[in-house]
DNA sequence: TGTTTCAATATGTATATACATAATCGCCAC
DNA sequence: GTGGCGATTATGTATATACATATTGAAACA
């Protein structure tokens, strides 16, 4: 009985084999390197590939398949999948595309960028427990000239260092962390406020005023990446979901 | 009630025994006949109830805990989760659930019932093209003495005629659906309003304060089942939702 | 009384194996 | 050619087994 064995990984933390392949293949897909309708390697490979059963590939690429990340196909192969259906809306949550989709032309305003050393509310936000650089951002994306959202991040700069030598002038910071962070994980939090006087001023609307606020906390392979707080005034925004009976 | 015997399967589809397992517990766990906090049985108990492999049931079991509706813990067992994840939260939603996991105790108490012939608004709201008998019925979820939410719900007697000879009286209709009727899809629509005169009165705040209004839309093979919008006074609600890339 | 140790237990992960099932390829007959 | 048919192939599901690991409860100890 071959123990799975640390063999070519130095980092390899204490993860599951199985976890592995699976984060492997995830990030292959979300990152693009396979492109919808590749065909991902049988698993008699991926079997050889990381040297271990058939059971464990199989167990990590029917976990894919029931995500909806792969299409199986016996007597084919595995496929990537074009769709990302229902979970689109609060997954990714790009306000360029829904601003555009109302045909409404789309602007981006950074209002703040500041970089420091995180203070207890930011590794409370963040979910840290160690102290670190953090960055932290505010701006406005406007739907023609009104303001739609007004939106508030945090970035974690010991995970993406890079995003430190970013101006996020006039792209929000989602859209590029999207493109290079594969997150694995994100916990979104939904509630409604009144509108203070910060916000109003900001969002142009009177103080009191209904807000909708959607938080979202990403992590990419157990470290926190960003915390983002997007505030929509009431009338402007309704956010959509569609399930079907999710089995796992 | 339940058929839970796997003795006397006389419904045997061509449904793998994972499969079998796992919308069993599902089913328990939903509708409610297994509460939070409930330990559900052993792998081995299983394992001898299915007459079946422990991997078999393991498998089950890992899918359901990677779904956030049970939590495993060594030594101890499984058991039924508090803590509404995504699917407790957008999927069923179960008002009592929520309250009961605040430790605060739950009540429900209806407001309004009435029996009629679709309108136009009605029809709209859960997606009909013909007209035909609607249930409509409001009511609040109490936690402790304070009003926690207002229901405002629309059923279509169409697709649930049982439905119309109940009252409703101090059962929500939610809890009393999701026993009767397998839903295949729903689709949820989430805003912030400021409450209006009588959604104040109703739920206790201020004329103008922000609520939280989810909507919920539920087929069942096609066809409408209900509507339910739930408003929720800002400050006492918070939806929850976590996502791996696109839900695993 | 408080702490340490240890065995028991339930889950976590991986193995090798077996057979079922669906789709495809290539061969052969017509 | 083309239509059928069996062999091949990749996945689907289940088995029995093995050992790792976390946690608990109780016994042993200071």
């Amino acid at each position: 009985m071959r123990m799975a064995e640390p063999t070519d990984m130095e980092d390899s933390e204490t993860v599951s084999l199985h976890q592995r392949i699976l984060s492997d293949i995830r990030e292959k897909i979300l990152s693009g390197a396979w492109a919808p309708g590749h065909r991902i390697p049988f698993e008699h490979e991926l079997t050889a590939e990381y040297r271990c059963s058939r059971m464990t590939v199989n167990k990590a690429l029917s976990q894919l398949a029931k995500a909806g990340l792969i299409e199986r196909r016996r007597r084919s192969g595995s496929f990537v999948r074009q769709p990302l259906s229902q979970a689109a809306v609060l997954e990714l949550h790009d306000i360029r595309v829904e601003v555009e989709a109302l045909g409404l032309p789309y602007r981006y305003e950074r209002l703040e960028r500041l970089k420091r050393r995180g203070n207890a509310e930011d590794r409370s936000l963040l979910g840290l427990s160690a102290a670190g650089s953090v960055l932290r951002l505010e701006g406005l994306h406007f739907a023609g000239e009104r303001p739609f959202a007004l939106e508030q991040r945090l970035i974690n700069l010991s995970a993406v260092s890079e995003a430190g030598d970013e101006e996020f002038l006039e792209i929000a910071a989602g859209p590029w962390l999207i493109g290079r962070v594969p997150w694995s994980e994100a916990e979104h939090r939904i509630r409604a406020v009144a509108a203070d006087e910060t916000v109003a001023d900001a969002l142009d609307i009177d103080p009191g005023a209904p807000c909708l606020v959607v938080e979202r906390r990403t992590w990419s392979a157990e470290h926190p990446v960003t915390h983002v707080r997007f505030i929509y005034p009431a009338e402007s925004h309704t956010l959509v979901a569609r399930f079907t009976p999710s089995q796992g």
